[in-house]
DNA sequence: CACCACTCGTTGCTCATGCAATAGTCGCTG
DNA sequence: CAGCGACTATTGCATGAGCAACGAGTGGTG
């Protein structure tokens, strides 16, 4: 297509991809690390866990599932199913929308936020010791900053795609 | 709820936390966006093509299914099937090990070959976009760096947490 | 050389997830 | 106010992945 092939197969410089290859075995080896800290000590997935911060976080403790499956980054189908298990353990309630009759809202139940509770403290010592301390204060705000960076250019190449691909 | 318990909540430092969430997000983000690329100009899954560059990488064009599994973040029954498939389509075959009797090969076809080849350019212009551009070569080996210590933490805990968990 | 603990890859099972299609609802426009 | 396009959540279907159990094979020890 171009010139050479060869100069289109290598158009990743060195240093750019040591860090990509860095950057997928560092979020294998810790998510999966605390996903089995988590399922050992409170027998919840991290997914499970996730919803119960998004949800803590919220007002009144709930949320529409449309924003939480974005929150949680699931496929809508996918976070139905989720609530559906959930909602059987008692973790989570659904209750309609008034305002609008399509919407369902996911609602933390005192289970919720007693298993929250319990399995915070699990999961936090786990961000601490296999990622933050690891970092110094200068060093993670420089994380956060690069790596915000490729969140935007990913979400915004997510959106406009419809478009100019 | 008490001070103890808040202390142990909040142990994880602002910084920190939020350069946790980044890693987060991006990672969901690129990897989904370079997926979507992937899957739409040649039709195969990322975990494939991943497939197709540590063969590519080895010895022969050839790895023992385990080293495999490791080298793409796979467990050994997961990969078993992932070889099924992409044997089913051509890519890869299997082989006996002469030295060992219980091991097997998986190795790259010429097809392999090729679809890697084909689906190198989109992959790796999609690393380029998505992630390389927005780092100079500083920020990059920084990086690698960091997230080298992270997973390189992990891979101990996740190594002798037998012993001492 | 007989045994035994370990390793290798595969299989059965179960769970988790995304895509496409669907039913119900909303709100705008003619 | 009737109708239509857009949106919300759920479902059917197919795929993907891990755990535990298994059968075959290996290598070290008595």
């Amino acid at each position: 297509m171009t010139t050479a092939n060869d100069a289109q197969i290598s158009s990743v410089p060195p240093a750019q991809m040591a860090a990509w290859r860095a950057f997928l075995e560092a979020h294998a080896h810790t998510t999966e690390l605390l996903a089995r800290e988590l399922k050992d000590s409170q027998g919840i997935a991290l997914t499970w866990y996730d919803v119960l911060v998004q949800l803590h976080e919220a007002d009144d403790h709930r949320l529409r599932m449309q924003e939480l499956a974005e929150r949680v980054l699931l496929s809508k189908s996918g976070l139905t199913r989720l609530i559906d298990r959930m909602e059987r353990h008692r973790l989570v309630t659904r209750s309609a929308c008034p305002s609008d009759r399509r919407g369902t809202f996911a609602e933390l139940t005192p289970e919720g936020i007693a298993m929250l509770r319990r399995a915070a403290p699990t999961h936090l010592r786990g961000v601490r010791e296999h990622f933050a301390e690891l970092l110094d204060d200068d060093e993670a705000t420089i994380l956060a900053d690069l790596l915000g960076r490729i969140t935007r250019a990913a979400s915004d190449a997510t959106t406009t795609d419809r478009c100019d691909e």
